[in-house]
RNA sequence: GGAGAGGUCGCAUAGUGGCCUAGUGCGCUUGCUUGGAAAGCAAGUAUGUCCGCAAGGGCAUCGCGGGUUCAAAUCCCGCCCUCUCCGCCA
């Protein structure tokens, strides 16, 4: 239910036509209130931490695009604590008496003028709380020292393998599939619409000899594989955080009826598979690989890419997800992006690895390293995969903990970290294939690693498999 | 799509306005006992937040949100979720 939709346009339309439906503006605010009190007590970010280390976080929030007013949200914050501990006390003092009165049996003067006391107060909090929750949603995570700034762009981190030379001309992918028979754009578009594109004849059997290459890479590395739901709730959708700021970018279903969204991304069920679960310790990191459809609206994103497959509003999608100790995160991070070069490197795909600045960073990554691929007919290097480390970011929109395994005196749980990273993006994988190893003759050769998975070493131009 | 049932501590259950500061059983943890184990016995067994050096204490949470009341797991309203049966179906 429109959890996070206070302030969304988009969202508020849809409650209003369900209110309409149903006659009544009554129900339309009920509706917008019973919203927001429900997520309202998710601590969406570390308060005291923000309070205590103001000045770091500040600074680490000026490498990002936008502009955060923290001594605003510490004002906010002071307000609804002030609040609630003028409620807790009267609320105290209500309990004791509600305690003493019961052999009494019957209202006192006093009882009721802490009741009203305490009635009047509420709306104040809960105004406070509201006004606090507003503020608090827009924050980001905070950065880590490694993220470049705004102004200092993306940095290359490293770069793997030459762009290959080629004596002839080169075709792009969307032409040799043409070519080959093996993409079919004009059906796609006929059938779905702008953005949509058939696989065929060996793209198809590529697809799967990829997918198979990286479940067979990826099972010797511990990782537990899910086959996640594709439609999900709100919930999701706002734990990891892909509701409020990239609610565009989502597909919904049957609005005001199912409200169930399409996934753009397997993080978002993998995410949200341990939702509301305090984790073992000793079963941590726990690691999970999930392949998805994944379906992107791509709104915004008229002029960009309109030819071809390298962006389309279906792809198919291999990612891995970790819930990790907080300490151990940043070295799963280099874990992961390990894999990402493994993956190229066996590949044989020229790549770099590029940390994506602040300007570029999404609200709950604290650092991402994308590696891009080269693409001969671009000339230029694309993103396949990327990396991210969330930090508590999700796990705090998701209630995900865990309790520390020396069980001091006090043992308090702690938010875990998530990190995400594509290990295949296949449709993208497979472009970059084609047209870096496409041949003088218009075919294009496998790679080595894959020509097991495919049962084929060429792709050429009658559709005979070499 | 039609008809019903239900959501209480990790699990299972009890609880129909104040003896609920949520009981009991199982599980788990620790201790006693033992050559060791089992059994037995004893104690403990959620989360969040606030105050406090700590010990400890306040408040909230019985699916969620409102309402009634001096007092709500319990009564009223709305919502969410789950399950069962019938129908349809890969």
């Amino acid at each position: 239910m429109g959890k996070a939709g206070k302030g969304d346009e988009q969202n508020l339309e849809v409650i209003y036509i369900e209110a309409g439906d149903r006659g009544s503006l009554l129900f339309f605010y009920l509706f917008c209130f019973c919203n927001q009190s429900d997520i309202i007590k998710i601590e969406m970010l570390d308060i005291n931490y923000l309070r205590e280390n103001l000045k770091e976080v500040e600074k680490a929030l000026a490498k990002k695009h936008t502009k955060f007013d923290l001594e605003k949200l510490l004002k906010l914050d002071d307000k609804r604590r002030d609040l609630r501990q003028r409620i807790e006390d009267l609320r105290a003092l209500q309990n004791k008496l509600a305690k003493e009165g019961k052999s009494a049996s019957r209202r006192t003067e006093k009882a009721v003028e802490i009741k009203n006391k305490i009635k009047k107060l509420e709306p104040d909090l809960a105004s406070a709380e509201t006004t606090y929750f507003d503020q608090a949603i827009k924050m980001h995570n905070i950065p880590d020292k490694s993220v470049p700034s705004k102004e200092q762009g993306n940095r290359i981190e490293k770069t793997w393998g030459k762009p290959p030379k080629f004596n002839f001309d080169i075709k792009s992918h969307e032409q040799l599939g043409k070519e080959l028979d093996i993409i079919d754009i004009e059906r796609g578009v006929k059938v779905s619409g702008t953005r949509f594109a058939y696989l065929k004849n060996e793209a198809v059997l590529l697809e799967f000899a990829l997918v198979n290459y990286l479940i067979d890479k990826l099972s010797k590395k511990s990782f537990i594989p899910l086959m996640p739901p594709i439609l999900v709730k709100e919930e999701a959708m706002f734990g990891t955080g892909f509701f409020p700021a990239d609610r565009s970018e989502i597909y919904e279903v049957n609005p005001g009826e199912d409200s169930m969204y399409l996934i753009g991304t397997a993080e978002v069920p993998l995410a949200a598979y341990h939702t509301n679960e305090i984790l073992d310790e000793k079963e941590l990191p726990k690691k999970y690989w999930g392949f998805s459809t994944c379906l992107r609206r791509e709104a915004g994103s008229y002029g960009q890419d309109t030819k071809g497959i390298i962006r389309v509003h279906q792809f198919d999608k291999i990612e891995m997800f970790v819930f990790s100790k907080p300490d151990e995160s940043w070295k799963i991070f280099d874990e992961l992006v390990k894999i990402n070069e493994e993956i190229f490197q066996e590949l044989e795909l020229p790549f770099r690895l590029v940390n994506i600045s602040g300007g570029e960073l999404g609200a709950p990554n604290a650092k991402k390293i994308d590696t891009e691929v080269w693409i001969p007919s671009q000339a230029q290097y694309r993103e396949l995969t990327s990396c991210s480390n969330d930090t508590d970011f999700q796990a705090r929109r998701l209630n995900i903990k865990y309790k520390p395994q020396p069980s001091n005196l006090n043992p308090q749980t702690l938010y875990v970290h998530t990190l995400n990273d594509t290990a295949l993006a296949v449709g993208r994988t497979i472009v970059a294939i084609l047209e870096n190893y496409q041949q003088k003759d218009g075919s294009v050769l496998i790679p080595k690693v894959l020509q097991k998975y495919t049962g084929f070493k060429k792709i050429s131009k009658q559709g005979q498999k070499a």
